[in-house]
RNA sequence: GGGGACGUAGCUCAGUUGGAUAGAGCGGCCGCCUCCUAAGCGGCAGGCCGGCAGUUCGAAUCUGCCCGUUCCCA
């Protein structure tokens, strides 16, 4: 509603602005500092003065007198040193707002590609991070009326589950029929953890298991003999383990492309022969680089010589893994010319159905492809950027460059480690490491918090304010609220950050259930919703709003209640999920604010009664609304 | 050596794309439950927005050069 005003306004001022001076300046509305300037404020006249030669205030007096009338704006006035100040016809507002028009579908085929975690070991706060960031932005893309699919990555032919597998029989001496029994041991992700960090410490001495490192990655790749099938085993059943883990923080996946079929499917192949075609890679002849297909360093960055070339495909005619992410991105695309069969493997519990790439269409659902998106997000942590521009520069190459402008790298900071935190975890640091602001995460190094003992230890903590303050219920219930404020605590610790930002991550500040948290916004919308249960009557706007929006407080109330669109919008167009977050916390101020000022219940003004209902359901239906799309979900009660 | 990110209150971070008196949470101090749930609300204290120069009517925000932290590529 609020966004739909904006765009009026917008219109009618470019609009006079144009008529009036010939100028085409794009307008913008911003929101003045002080409620009391108004609702909405224009700098148009500073961006005018430049061209006009004129001051700004003598403007900003010329375009509120000849200002055309707006409907749904009350009056225009010169502010400060030429700022216009503009204020609503609050009833009008009110009424609009309380029948908003619904939200139309836009856009062609998106694609957001997270979790991704490597399925050797289980899940950490690292991962979490990932997870919920590109869970949450596509809950606002589809909020926003766009057709998102999700994807969650799988390499189960990596370097990282073949060092699982030398581990497991190599180190340990394990049959294929061992490891079959193992992985329906409790928590084998947990033993796979403790394994890879234990091999990968082993190689640094033992040059022989480092060895069978590299016989076991090929076995893997090609697919077939014991190595391969203990690979197979191990990455599928990891990946179960963080699918059960996600589903924990409401995070679903609509299909899971593995590198077995990229492999299988020879999707390699069909993209060199593009690229050696289009000459996109060159074949080096000498250097260091000689008998490498390369791409040279100025196709992808602007700092780079030719000779700071990528290798594509080494001189022993093995790819990298930069060349099979150019294939598998021209398959996001559509580019490629080959497609996946899709296996269905499990069912959600609202019914939606999770598919498996294959390399056969034996057991295949027929007439499904994820391929084809107009537009592709990678959440994929910084680190990765250089590899990520690679990837763009090749499509770039390939002559493509819509699609290269539509590859988004998504990315964000990690999630490291306080040195307090690393010491109640007792993990040794040393003296340089002590020092540090943060530690890193390190899976080689068994250094880190794993995801399911983080959302335990949320739990339990919630789990014991929930019992304090809630004698009566039932335990299964306070078992259920205890749950629903983890995960709330959770998704918006790992929210509030903007992308950029390291997380030093604390237990202390993570298990925090007071203040800028996601309980404190859950905590507002249950307040509301004991209300609405209390009240005899349902909630309906009074006819008559004129004296009561007169209170000041009342209509600033009922203003900060209808800023979702708005926020979304911004969010959106900003790719942070982070704004998103802030906003449902100022959101919960602001019904805070609302609910200490005016006790709704006990009100003997029944107009006044009726208004302070409907923006308390109003407020809760905002609430619930904002939590969702951060994948926060409302307890029955706290 | 080259490139990216960051530097804002004691701590952790925002800052709506260059605008009005720089904000929030935590921590500290003071106050508010006879009244819809105190996981809440109000108040006070706390700032050379890393430094210097520049662009602009106007800079925490843009440009350049330094200093510091950090990641990546050699």
């Amino acid at each position: 509603m609020l966004h739909l005003l904006e765009s009026r306004i917008v219109a009618a001022v470019s609009q006079h602005i144009l008529i009036r001076y010939g100028l085409s300046t794009p307008v913008v509305l911003e929101q003045p500092r002080q409620s009391s300037f108004g609702e909405f404020a224009l700098p148009t006249a500073f961006q005018l003065a430049r061209e006009l030669k004129k001051a700004p205030r003598a403007i900003a007096q010329e375009l509120v007198d000849e200002l055309p009338e707006i409907e749904g704006i009350r009056s225009f006035e010169v502010a400060g040193n030429g700022y216009i100040n503009l204020r609503f016809d609050r009833a009008a507002f009110a009424a609009a707002v309380a029948a908003p028009p619904p939200a139309a579908p836009t856009g062609g085929k998106v694609l957001i590609e997270h979790t991704s975690i490597n399925p050797n070991k289980a899940a950490h706060i690292g991962h979490l991070r990932n997870s919920i960031l590109g869970d949450t932005f596509v809950r606002m893309l589809r909020a926003a009326g766009r057709q998102v699919n999700v994807q969650n990555y799988i390499d189960n032919t990596g370097v990282q589950v073949a060092d699982v597998v030398v581990g497991f029989h190599f180190l340990e001496g394990k049959s294929l029929e061992d490891v079959r029994s193992l992985i329906e041991t409790p928590r084998f992700d947990y033993l796979c953890w403790d394994l890879y960090a234990k091999v990968s410490q082993r190689y640094a001495t033992d040059e022989a298991l480092k060895a069978k490192r590299a016989e076991t990655l090929h076995a893997i790749e090609a697919g077939h003999g014991v190595l391969a099938e203990m690979g197979a085993l191990v990455a599928d059943k990891i990946v179960n383990y963080h699918l059960d883990t996600m589903l924990r923080l409401g995070i679903v996946y609509d299909a899971l492309p593995r590198e077995s079929e990229i492999l299988h499917l020879h999707f390699w192949a069909a993209a060199f022969e593009l690229l050696k075609e289009r000459k996109a890679i060159y074949l080096e002849t000498e250097g260091k680089n000689k008998g490498c297909w390369v791409m040279p360093g100025s196709a992808f960055s602007d700092h780079r010589e030719d000779e700071d070339s990528k290798v594509i495909v080494r001189s022993n005619g093995i790819v990298t893994y930069v060349g099979k992410d150019i294939a598998y991105q021209m398959w996001k695309f559509g580019l490629l010319g080959k497609d996946f069969y899709y296996r269905h493997l499990r069912t959600y519990a609202d019914g939606h159905p999770l598919y498996v790439t294959s390399a056969s269409p034996e057991g295949a659902t027929p007439g499904i492809s994820f391929s084809g998106n107009e537009r592709v997000y990678n959440v994929i942590d910084s680190r990765q950027s250089y590899l990520q521009d690679v990837v763009q520069a090749g499509l770039r190459a390939l002559g493509h460059p819509k699609e290269a402008e539509n590859s988004i790298h998504f990315s964000y900071e990690m999630v490291a480690l306080t040195p307090r935190t690393c010491g109640e975890l007792g993990i040794e640091l040393s003296d340089e490491d002590r020092a540090r602001p943060y530690v890193e995460v390190s899976g080689r190094k068994g250094l880190g918090v794993k995801a399911d003992d983080l959302i335990d230890k949320l739990i339990a903590a919630a789990q014991r304010e929930v019992d304090s303050r809630n004698e009566n219920e039932p335990e299964a219930n306070r078992r259920q609220v205890a749950e629903t404020i983890a995960i709330g605590a959770l998704r918006y610790f790992m929210l509030k950050f903007t992308r950029p930002t390291v997380i030093a991550f604390d237990f202390q500040e993570a298990l925090s259930f007071t203040g800028e948290t996601g309980p404190y916004i859950q905590y507002a919308a249950v307040r509301a919703a004991k209300i609405l249960a209390k009240a005899e009557t349902s909630p309906a706007l009074p006819a008559d709003l004129g004296p009561i929006l007169e209170d000041e407080e009342l209509w600033q109330s009922l203003l900060a209640a209808f800023r979702t669109d708005t926020a979304l919008a911004l969010a959106i167009n900003a790719d942070e999920p982070a704004h998103m977050a802030r906003y449902a916390f100022q959101l919960a101020q602001a019904y805070s604010n609302f609910y200490q000022k005016f006790p709704v219940l006990i009100e003997t003004n029944p107009a006044k009664r009726d208004f302070l209902l409907w923006l308390t359901a109003a407020y809760r239906t905002q609430l619930v609304r904002t939590l969702d799309l951060l994948g926060i979900a409302v307890p029955a009660f706290m």
